[in-house]
DNA sequence: TATGAATGAGGTTTCATTCAT
DNA sequence: AATGAATGAAACCTCATTCAT
């Protein structure tokens, strides 16, 4: 055989998976996609591997193909649907230099933009209250991403307006994520209600934000760090 | 059999029937309190009816003879642990006299008492969550029963602060059961991290009393209802 | 509750299974029965459960109320059909007064009746050669309770012959169970011909013999251990 | 495309092919080689297609380019081995002019270098042991081929041996393959024991040809056909 | 010719439910 | 009323085989 032949079919090789590459790097996408449908609507033991393929269009044994088993395939669900959440909380809070009243309400847009209002986040949330117990590595995800993503931003801003005299020194201080509590419980409604009980998330919002706001803010008249 | 026989087995069934000597009015709440253990621990679809029935101290079929099926069985344990939940709720604000401070006061600590605080409380939270699809009429019950109940009660405070002057007209006024969002955050920190990121709930709650009653008091120099 | 009703409970409950408990009790047997049939016929891979269920009349569920799963099964199998195999063996060599030639006769008899002309022994020959891989442990109570018993006894046949002068210091003595090799090659003609090449096992076992006792035996004008 | 390339493309793609250059002819034996290991490892059933591959440096649909399914996989690689076996067996006694011990021990040398002491031979034979339900037909081969070869040639010296006087007219004469039983033992032992129990095959061939001596031969002071 | 992604039938195992006792 | 052995549907997972490239 010369070389010819040789590079023809390493040429090939290389070259004779363009639809068929796509494809293959496309799969696990959308079996996560699939699985992230299923698993929100029924939960890990509930859910069918049958249903998650069906619903991804391709056959039960492909799913074996990409992932080891149901569990990870859940975990890589959960990790696929987490990036965007916290790479949207990356961004944070870009212009570090408003009033602690604009910065504040900069975090909750954010919260209500990133979690609150994404239904995705929503039901990875679900996902890890319910399978807790199945899978705590993933809650430690949520813990460092989020939580404590969102508590170290919330303290600088706090920290900032302390500084500056526009907070209190409130007991809620040594609790920042206590701020987007009121998300959280939105968050909650959305979930176990679903439809049945709508709220008005902007009016929620702004609620939310006037309390908070309110509630660290120090009053001329009120003595600093009266508390204490 | 002479009586010799029927005592020494007498003694014998004594044994493994310790209190299930009344038994007949007693089965169900034993297999509603094993069941309770189980579903909390696993979630729905994963427990095994012969784990109820196990730690129960019955027999499988047992539960057939109380419960029509695993469903009538989540159905009736959520309600039995529902209702001292609601029961504590009931005597809610009893003092009705005292100042806006010493009502919240009240309000928070009762929500703590009962449901925060309340790992029973928590894990049916947690299985609403989880299975809210399965069984979506089980979260009415918590919507009328819980939400609705500490709405109310929280209006009824909150208007007696504004009627005083004591409570500015906050958009919060529109969401009164925000007030406890801060409680439904501690239960879902606890329903994700278990103990594995323990949280100070006394210090938690002080905090929260604080955020919120400063969230909502009308301040001397500021204006009523400056922000509608 | 009186007395008389709970010793009633308890008599009922003693003697209420008498039917049940000997299903009960029957149910393993009837299960490894129809499963030596299954693994003889297709080896332990290719055997599939539904199949010794039908066989054993019971539900593909029901094996699993008695054994783990398939290996277990396996297991308890093979050692339910070698308790008779090595029970055979120990009655071995009743009367050990004879001749050597008569100790030899009474030896292969023993070795037939046992293990050549016993299709379950030479069925679970086959499994042990065919799974020996995945159930190493097997063949080791093969060993010991079979090869290492006839090992034993042979070598006391052959230890009086040699102390009598009946049979020569031949090498053979320090590999007694070769005695029995014309046994292992008629069952491993069995296990691979089965019934396409008949083996007329009476008139081999004459000739086994025969050919033996002449291998081992001192001849009269041949000096004792003239080989070593 | 440049050369360069191309030729950076050969290397690489040498790396991967080896001795894949002279491949059409030599890739249906470098499967079968890859078969025999994994079917004598695990058994028709349990031996999967893809570790065939994998271990023959080959895709799996290759496999199907040259074998029709794993049934027919599975007769080549036995035809394949058997082949070199039953070659072993033609040259058998190529010099009959010498005393019956001198074939006899001709006869067992051949018979522990073709097959006792040839692992592929013990394997061959494991599996048709342990598939002889599923390909009677290969077992066919076996008694044609290397049973019936080895009948006749034992059959031929024992004729010799009578003939002359130094072997007597003894039953095993009727089962001339009896005088390999030995070997065949030995190989059975390995196929169960594997390493478990070593056996010193030099010493055990060496007490096998012993006793098939003495067994066989005509002892001067005997009467010739004794035992009629 | 060779690949390996994809398929789906078929296997093992689980478990809610039934029912004879 | 209580039992628990038995059932069998249904789930997860494997792997021989196919086929587009």
């Amino acid at each position: 055989m010369d070389r010819t032949t040789v590079a023809a079919r390493t040429v090939r090789s290389a070259r004779l998976l363009p639809q068929r590459r796509l494809r293959k790097e496309r799969r696990p996408a959308e079996i996560l996609d699939a699985a992230f449908a299923e698993f929100a609507a029924k939960g890990f033991a509930a859910t069918r591997l049958d249903d998650v393929a069906r619903r991804a269009g391709v056959a039960k044994g492909t799913i074996y193909l990409y992932f080891r088993d149901k569990e990870q395939l859940f975990r890589a669900m959960v990790r696929k649907v987490l990036v965007p959440v916290i790479e949207g909380l990356q961004v944070s809070i870009s212009n570090f230099s408003g009033s602690v009243e604009e910065l504040g309400r900069q975090l909750i847009d954010q919260q209500y933009a990133n979690l609150v209002n994404n239904p995705k986040a929503r039901e990875i949330l679900r996902m890890l209250i319910a399978e807790s117990h199945r899978f705590p590595q993933l809650s430690e995800i949520w813990y460092r991403e989020v939580f404590q993503r969102g508590r170290k931003v919330t303290r600088l801003v706090l920290d900032k307006g302390v500084a500056s005299g526009q907070v209190r020194r409130a007991k809620v201080l040594e609790f920042p994520f206590m701020i987007g509590a009121p998300g959280m419980l939105a968050v909650v409604w959305k979930l176990i209600f679903a439809g049945r009980h709508p709220l008005d998330l902007d009016a929620y919002r702004e609620a939310h934000l006037d309390l908070i706001l309110n509630g660290v803010k120090a009053h001329s008249n009120a003595r600093q760090g009266r508390r204490s």
